[in-house]
DNA sequence: TGTATAATTCAATTTGTATTGAACTAATAA
DNA sequence: TTATTAGTTCAATACAAATTGAATTATACA
């Protein structure tokens, strides 16, 4: 099951609460670094740090604004999106529990004795 | 948006590739806490406390083997599992993304003022 | 009873990473 | 050409949590 990996990578990025915030921030649509500082509280520093790992799990994107190129605007990869969406399904599918009995090594030779 | 604080608590339950692991372990039927020992090569303190918090988080459960109680048989919560996948599919819904201009309000006074 | 096994709990240590503060870069505007 | 604003980067610190080892509990078996 290879949707661990992806998994994996996904949750550790938004493991952490600040970072998430930011990302269920962004997930309402295009925001720039201020934005967030103001409806967060936040320091810019920490807010441009966690962004850049957001954006290099490939979660968010950026864009240097038209009306004034020092304002940055960040959103979220909607093609990532539907990769979580698939993945996720993947890996919480019930389907993948299959009824089974525990055989450890060690147990198992305990429970052969028995029979 | 509320599956914010659900999305939370799991990923940060499950942001640590050791218990998602183990979670996924899981995911594919009941294991006793040695075949969990023997498939990862973890020391089995280790194994016994993030089964603890996956349990404390309500995703496990635990049930002692009828055969031998001393065993102690675990597996994935069914119906947190349909939680997650109804909160995740919320969390991550592309149709949350509404079309917007970036308004943070320091730059915002500038906007005007050039307007 | 006393010993072996399975698993947990507790205390100590280590480690990873979030956070903070200061310095730096880029773009705008007086 | 200097000052201001927005944002990033870097180094140092703080903190939370993972890991390790030793002690403890619970059950089984001889």
């Amino acid at each position: 099951m290879e949707s661990y990996e992806f998994v994996k990578d996904l949750f550790q990025v938004l493991g952490n609460p600040t970072r998430l915030k930011i990302f269920d921030i962004l997930m309402t649509g295009v925001h720039c670094n201020c934005e967030i500082a103001d409806m967060t509280g936040l320091a810019i520093n920490l807010i441009s740090h966690h962004l850049k790992v957001l954006q290099e799990a490939d979660l968010i994107q950026s864009v240097r604004s038209e009306k004034d190129a020092r304002w940055i605007y960040y959103s979220v990869n909607e093609e990532t999106l539907r990769s979580i969406q698939t993945e996720t399904e993947k890996f919480f599918d019930n389907n993948r529990i299959i009824n089974r009995e525990p055989v450890c090594p060690p147990c198992n030779k305990k429970t052969n004795q028995k029979e």
